[in-house]
DNA sequence: GCAAATTAATGATTTATTCAAG
DNA sequence: CTTGAATAAATCATTAATTTGC
């Protein structure tokens, strides 16, 4: 709120940002004049999807033929191996996997279908959501009975971990690092950071 | 549901992995008895924390005197020049910055202080989100006028970038790739899968 | 003045909801 | 209509402000 002096050539420092010079301007000056340079193009800067819209299933989608991991493939398509090994995985009582059971998981499966990190983490909260809802629902719709768990069949092996409830250790925050990349447009594929965040994390030493 | 055979021995494939055998017991160590082996410590395995609490700011803090980054620093804490950029931006219309406006973003605000890319994210995150909020008391304390955006204000630049609403393209899916990383117990520092990744990758060649 | 105690802000995660591919 | 992907809302947990008693 109150340090605003310095805004000012603030993405003029670093050259090799695309968005170099002196624009940046963000607010007051519209006046119809100059756009083109001086404009800065924020707009295709703030929200650079917005233009050219996706539609495309077409002609970009022939490249490649189908060989590898899903057909034409813009979302994960799970094997049955995947689903089943992701299944036991929540039987067994996991929920929201860490970065290396994340990491190992998606080694694993990797052996039976393409597969990424995001897709087994897209995957555990999915079904840990839908697995609620579903139970839910059933605890309304057949009579009462409201602490019935559904599922808790099998798996029953010495491990103790909660199978029909979540909340229940009072510290559950963990601390995660991400990378992110985004798939539009232009896309890079996996922007490291590297060194970048190898030095950041020390500061940590331990989660929580 | 269906397939489960697999199931054992489903770890024992890649010696790679860290928690191949039984350490990685991180809590627990009290009971004596014989869980040792047997148990596979599928436990320690699914909800590694959970033990160790964290309490820490009275001796660890005193080691870096406050010169790098965050003092003892388990989390972002922002420098005013920081700050002061992500309001710029934020009031410029950016809302939720896809993955090569948050490198860039992060690259400019690591020279004021020590940052990372989910910094960036998530302060964007609760910057929304607070705002709204905050505009929600708003129009509900004082009287109504409930089309009033209380912060219009600048920005008018030549850019469309919507400022007083979020809710507004239709298209807001991205596809964003992460590399997580847990800080627990015995945490690593970011784990690449770097390979992988690449590999995965081209697979949605395009976002939505 | 100064730490412990309390409160206010806000960084970080999780959960709920929504969107859209297939 | 199932479900992968993404976002928004709710929640938790630290850190900084601040208050308070000495």
């Amino acid at each position: 709120m109150k340090v605003h002096q310095f805004a000012r050539g603030f993405w003029e420092h670093e050259p090799s940002l695309t968005l170099g010079c002196k624009r940046l301007r963000p607010l007051a000056p519209k006046l119809a004049n100059s756009d083109s340079v001086a404009a800065f193009d924020l707009k295709s800067f703030i929200r650079p999807e917005s233009g050219p819209r996706k539609l495309g299933c077409s002609d970009d989608k022939r490249d490649s033929p189908q060989v590898e991991t899903h057909p034409g493939g813009t979302r994960w398509n799970p094997t049955q191996e995947q689903i089943g090994i992701l299944e036991m995985l929540y039987k067994s009582g996991m929920r929201t996997p860490n970065a290396q059971q994340i990491e190992q998981i998606t080694a694993q499966l990797g052996k039976y279908g393409k597969i990424e990190g995001k897709n087994v983490f897209y995957w555990f909260q999915n079904h840990k959501a839908r697995e609620r809802q579903k139970q839910k629902r059933n605890s309304l719709g057949l009579g009462h009975c409201p602490r019935t768990p559904t599922s808790i069949t099998t798996i029953t092996l010495d491990t103790r971990v909660e199978v029909g409830r979540e909340e229940d250790s009072p510290n559950k925050r963990k601390c995660k690092s991400w990378t992110f990349e985004t798939v539009e447009e232009n896309n890079r594929y996996y922007r490291e950071e590297g060194d970048k965040t190898l030095e950041l994390f020390p500061l940590h030493p331990e989660g929580r």
